[in-house]
DNA sequence: CAGTGGATCGTCT
DNA sequence: GACGATCCACTGG
């Protein structure tokens, strides 16, 4: 049985409880009438106004990051490098300025249209493995930012139950610039899983 | 494998 | 005007 993550669950308070919870949750779009969607394999935490690594670090809130003001429960994509659309689930009550960033999927429907968008031929395990590679394979870009997450992008819990040991916490990837708070363990992996970037996932 | 460098453009200084 | 919450092709071992 699948039920979809009602607004309440973004909602919460603890930024990175959510980012843990969301390994093994489905993520899936239905755009134009296509469904694709797999399972989150990896996650990462951004504690709004007080980590260095969150665009919201003091406070700042721009065009750019004024989604993420608002209450969770919705997307915040924006641009990365001019070429990689990043998709972020918005959390906690309107003004705190938290989300997760969703790393790597592991494809379960509409792998047909996933490779035709990642230009592949064969399902591998880079299909969904990377943030810019998950929107890329779901269809999500920047004009998705600001929407619900109860419509054309939602997330879903199927019944799917890891372990508590297979859900290993790690120091974020790509924010050297944070000092600090680059040490931080708000990255969540499922254990072994091929779709999970970087290297070491054992 | 590991390491390197180019792509590419919106956003903020 | 510089740079990024990245990815991939290409190199050399």
């Amino acid at each position: 049985m699948m039920t979809k993550l009602p607004p309440v669950f973004f909602e919460r308070p603890d930024v990175v409880q959510v980012a843990r919870e969301l390994i093994g949750k489905i993520l899936l779009t239905r755009l134009d009438g296509i469904v694709t969607s797999g399972r989150i394999v990896e996650t990462e935490a951004y504690n709004g106004v007080v980590d260095r690594a969150s665009h919201a670090y003091k406070g700042r809130r721009t065009a750019r990051t004024e989604t993420m003001y608002s209450a969770g429960g919705v997307a915040y994509v924006y641009l990365c490098y001019g070429i990689h659309h990043l998709f972020n689930v918005v959390t906690n009550i309107k003004d705190v300025p938290h989300a997760v960033l969703i790393r790597g999927i592991e494809p379960v429907e509409g792998v047909e249209q996933m490779l035709d968008r990642m230009r592949k031929l064969k399902l591998d395990h880079t299909v969904g493995r990377g943030p810019g590679n998950v929107s890329r394979a779901l269809g999500i870009s920047t004009e998705h930012t600001g929407n619900s997450l109860q419509e054309e992008i939602s997330i879903w819990d199927d019944g799917f139950v890891l372990k508590p040991s297979d859900i290993i916490a790690s120091p974020r990837i790509g924010i050297d610039y944070a000092g600090e708070d680059a040490t931080l363990p708000y990255r969540f992996y499922q254990k072994g899983n091929r779709h999970v970037s970087g290297k070491g996932n054992k």
